[in-house]
DNA sequence: ACGGCTATTCGATGAATGTCGAACATCGCT
DNA sequence: AGCGATGTTCGACATTCATCGAATAGCCGT
């Protein structure tokens, strides 16, 4: 079975119709967050470690927390990882053109502590 | 002359290239402060204490400090009045449809704790 | 079953933040 | 000059928040 799909917690995402749209912006308005955001704007499906930010491990997961229950991203848990997508399409129909705007402005990742290139780190 | 254009702080406001998303993203993360830039939206101009919010003197004067330094807004010192107005233009050429994303997602004024109309209020 | 990897939870801590009241400053009017 | 209206500044206070380290939980190989 799928039993792969889940770690324990039921991991609540609020409804697109329950998102709340100052709870989004403050959860943007965060250098790493935002940084999770921009790299997951550019792919579309990243586990939690993955990240090229720098901060302690009980630390992004409260970030992920943030950006989760602000309805900003979905996680699923896929064995001992965690992936993490944007929810691009819910949000642009709850807040058209938000999001798109944002992340236009913001650019593409700026250079930061770490690399965003796992693929051959190592 | 224009003596009445001042009272006596310089009143720093950014230029329009230093305006940071992060900061104007945490700046419209706020209840009283998105409604305040609610009204100016719907309004050119408007003096410090004719918005529809609910708090005291001395916390307005705080957010609209925020909202100066931020970026968001501009104040000007007239009389004894101090008018504000959105830096509309000037977030659209650093930040292209953020602003009006933003604005057009939250809506018109929301039935706030105060009257935005007293002339029939009663 | 054991150990390693990934991620969460908990408690603590220091910084930032929203809020208020009181005092002060500036301006316009009398 | 004095007064009232409009905002600001300051100090205080409670809350929120970002951060960490240590402990825990789940999963996958061996």
């Amino acid at each position: 079975m799928v039993r792969s799909q889940q770690r324990r917690t039921p991991l609540h995402h609020p409804d697109v119709e329950e998102i709340d749209l100052l709870d989004v912006l403050h959860a943007l308005a965060d250098p790493t967050r935002m940084t999770i955001v921009q790299t997951l704007w550019a792919e579309p499906e990243r586990a939690c470690g993955t990240f090229p930010v720098d901060v302690a491990p009980s630390t992004l997961s409260h970030h992920f927390k943030v950006l989760r229950e602000s309805g900003v991203i979905r996680q699923r848990g896929e064995a001992n990882r965690r992936l993490n997508e944007l929810r691009r399409d819910e949000l642009q129909a709850r807040f058209p053109g938000v999001l798109d705007a944002i992340l236009a402005a913001a650019g593409p990742i700026e250079p930061g502590p770490v690399e965003p290139d796992p693929v051959k780190a190592g």
